[in-house]
Formats: C-alpha cells, sequence, structure tokens
DNA sequence: CGTCCATTTGAGGTGGATCAACCCTAGTGG
DNA sequence: CCACTAGGGTTGATCCACCTCAAATGGACG
C-alpha cells in the first residue's frame, strides 16, 4: 500500500479550495469563520480513516462539507460507545480544552474544512460574539449527551432504534428518504446494543409496514407516528 | 401542612448571607461572581424538593454550598436516567440556552447559592474570561456526560459501580472514608441498573474485601487498585 | 461469475430485571 | 429505656430481553 498516507492522522488527500455547502444547512461554522477573517482548509478522509485520536491534542476544529463521521471511546478490551454521527454540516472536535475526548473517524469518504482551534480561541477573546457561539456549540453537544444518556441508560432495543431512525430522518432525509452511510454495527454502538438486535428491530419495522427499505441502507419511514409513540 | 412551601420550586428556607464553602474547593463559581459585582444569594432547599422542573426557563445558575442534589430526565412511564450528582462546590443548572434540559432535586437538605443566568449572560459580554468560564464549566459538563454515555452504553453492572465508587471517592471522600448521600435507587438510575443489582453489586465486593461498610451509605475503599481493573 | 462483506435470521445462553421475603436501623412514642 | 414502625437495604428465586454463536442470504464490485 505504498499510496497509502504514512500517518493515519495525516489526511489522504488536501484541498486548500472553500466550497460551499451542498445545502442550506444552517451554518454555525461559517458564523464564527466568517468574523475575524479566519483561514478555513479543506481535508479528505477515506472511509474508515482516523481524522483524531482519543487524547489527542487538539489542535483543529472540524466542520463536515460531505460524508458522514463518528466520534467514539473505547474500553481497553475494544467494547466501543459512539457518541455522535457527524452529519454535512455539522461541526465537531470543538473542545474548550485542549485535548480530544474523544476520536473521530471518517464512516464514508469525507471532506471537512476545518481551521485552528487556537485561532477560534483568540477570535472569541477579541469577538464576543464569536465567544458566545462557541459556548453554544459545546452547549448543543451537551443536550444531545444528555438526551443520549437517557437512551443508553433507560430505554429498551425497539425505543432506541426508533429514537435513532426519528433522529436521522430529521438530520438526512430529503424526499422523505435516507441514506444511512453507517453500517449496522455503528448504528449498534451507537445506541448500546448489538448489530443483531438493531437489524431485527429494523426487520420488525419492516415487517409492521412502519418503514420501507430499497437496500439495506436505504429507507423511508412510512409512520412516524408509530414511531415518536414507542420512542416513549 | 400549612407550614409547607405553596410551590415546590418555591424554596423552603430563604437566606440572604453569603456563607464560605466548608472546604478548599477549587471554587469555579466565586471566580465567576467574584467579577462584576454580581449578586449571590443563599436558598435551601428539604430532602427531594425539586429546586426546578424538566423545560422550565432557566432563571438562576446554582451551586451547591452544603448538601447534594440530582439532576435527571424521566420518560413517560416515570423511568429515570439520573445525569449528574451535584457535591458541595459543584455548579448546576447552567444553561446556554433558556431553559433546563433536567430537573434537579435535593437528595437530602440542601442549602445553595444562586445568580440570575441572564446576569452572568450580560457579564460574559463584558468580560471574556467570564465568558471563557461559563464555556469552560459546560464543556466539563459535556466531558462528564460523555465518559458517563459509555458507562451506560457498554460496562457491565459490575464496572458501572466500581466506575461509581471511584468517582464518589475522588469528589466526596475525607480521610478514606466517603458518606453517600444518595438512597440505592438514585445510585441505579445513575448507572442504568436497579437498586437490587446496585446492591448485589456492593455486597460482592465487600464480600471480596475490596471495601468496608459501617452504615450502608457509609464506605470505605480498601482496593482502589481493584476497582480501577474492573473499571476496564 | 465469483468473492467479500454487510445484513438477516435462527437457536440457545445469560446478565441483569422482576417479584418477593426478610432484615436492619433510625426515628417515634409510650 | 425499650417496643413499635416505616423506609431503606439485602438476599433469594425466577424470568426474559438482549447477547452470543452460527449459518444462510444478499448486494456491490472486480
Amino acid at each position: 500500500m505504498l499510496t497509502q498516507s504514512l500517518s493515519p492522522s495525516v489526511p489522504s488527500v488536501i484541498g486548500k479550495k472553500i466550497s460551499p455547502l451542498p445545502h442550506p444547512v444552517p451554518d454555525q461554522f461559517g458564523a464564527v469563520t466568517g468574523h475575524a477573517g479566519l483561514v478555513a482548509t479543506e481535508f479528505s478522509y477515506r472511509k474508515d480513516e482516523e481524522i483524531y485520536g482519543e487524547d489527542e491534542p487538539a489542535e483543529y476544529v472540524y466542520q463536515v462539507i460531505s460524508g458522514a463521521v463518528r466520534s467514539y471511546k473505547l474500553l481497553s478490551d475494544g467494547r466501543r460507545q459512539i457518541g455522535a454521527f457527524h452529519l454535512p454540516g455539522d461541526v465537531f472536535g470543538l473542545e474548550s480544552g485542549t485535548i480530544h475526548r474523544l476520536a473521530a473517524e471518517a464512516i464514508i469518504d469525507t471532506t471537512v474544512r476545518l481551521v485552528k482551534r487556537r485561532s477560534l480561541e483568540q477570535a472569541a477573546g477579541i469577538d464576543v460574539q464569536v465567544a458566545r457561539k462557541l459556548w453554544a456549540m459545546t452547549a448543543g453537544d451537551l443536550r444531545h449527551a444528555e438526551d443520549h444518556m437517557l437512551l443508553l441508560g433507560r430505554k429498551t432495543a425497539m425505543e432506541r432504534v426508533a429514537t435513532f431512525l426519528l433522529e436521522m430522518d430529521r438530520r438526512l432525509a430529503v424526499t422523505g428518504m435516507m441514506a444511512l452511510p453507517m453500517c449496522r454495527r455503528d448504528i449498534g454502538d451507537y445506541l448500546g446494543l448489538t448489530l443483531e438486535t438493531v437489524s431485527r428491530a429494523l426487520s420488525q419495522l419492516h415487517a409492521q409496514g412502519v418503514l420501507g427499505f430499497s437496500g439495506a441502507r436505504q429507507i423511508v419511514l412510512r409512520n412516524r407516528q408509530c414511531l415518536r409513540n414507542m420512542d416513549a
């Protein structure tokens, strides 16, 4: 594999142009980088490539332009908990301290925009609006984590899958259809379940007519209210 | 009960003096309120009294002076997930938005110091150091939530209890002994377990000599390394 | 057309939940 | 000072939702 990058954390493709986001996504990042003339760069990562590791210095803050990213923690024996999926428009890797608390990997081929954390911090020291925005973004991550603790600690397998489907539907459905970038194992590691349990729950919802498949990762929700009811 | 407060969210005792914290606790709150001459007030709540409810407007930010507080979310059928315990010195109820995402209750009789959220936000708009501190406090909560997601999604019952004991030992042990303010049900709802499972795990650790009891809530750790190993 | 994974499905095992006594201790009142 | 009570905690027996292990199926891609 001579063409591979030498280090897993060095992006395999390096670009310098700034692309617009594909969709009218609420652009939290642009709202911040637009100020203070921050330098944003584009990088690309191939499927399963590491973007940064757990406890690595947090040098950059990232925004997904295209593709998808998983943030996760590992136990020593390999058990994995995915804390969040990051989809186009999402900012990830933002830390108030100097260390990344979770690792991040590209789920599929992914392009990100990135800026130096230090330059954001500097901008925050000058412009209170930037400081406010950084706080709000971390608070948004906290809100998601709090909701997810309830799911992981207290919901049944079917409730977890229903919650997941509604979340993905909200975040990436176009024309009523969603194209999941992640495999069943990723979904399981996000929901605190095994991949088999996820598959069984999806099959059951399919049998009940609550959702339709066109390929295992192309899902259309046919009865959102039913999912909302089971999500409790 | 004529002497009870009329509303559960109105503190039952109202004080106005500012007491120092009992211990040399790193005082995040003072570091912020010290600036800008913010007005801090003291309130007290009795055991099991609600401090604020889920989705209530976030009017105040709190710091525990004495006692203990649980923050939690409920499902419609009463299942509860406690997201955090707040002990003397801890700040809680800090929101970047206008709404409390979790409810809060006093675990035992508790006294808190509080300031208006709006006045903190105002101070943050003037003093970047205050803004930085608020962001750092929210980031600290996020870090805890991320660790707790790993526990809830992927750890075994024994690993959860070991993690809990080490956390409480770190946060409230004096002279090698810790006095837990919360009951077994609270611990279970924090760890995503039943109270029976928590009790069994503690009994097993007791039988193994890893910990000693003097009363169900007075615990001394006799082998922290053993707990660290099982915490994985 | 064949290979390689991802996914589905089946069969059986198990960790923690549930249901049910029982016990301890602190608080109360005699 | 002690009997009584109530709530929290412990322990036992059983259950079941989800995990584990295994095999079949399917879809993407050379």
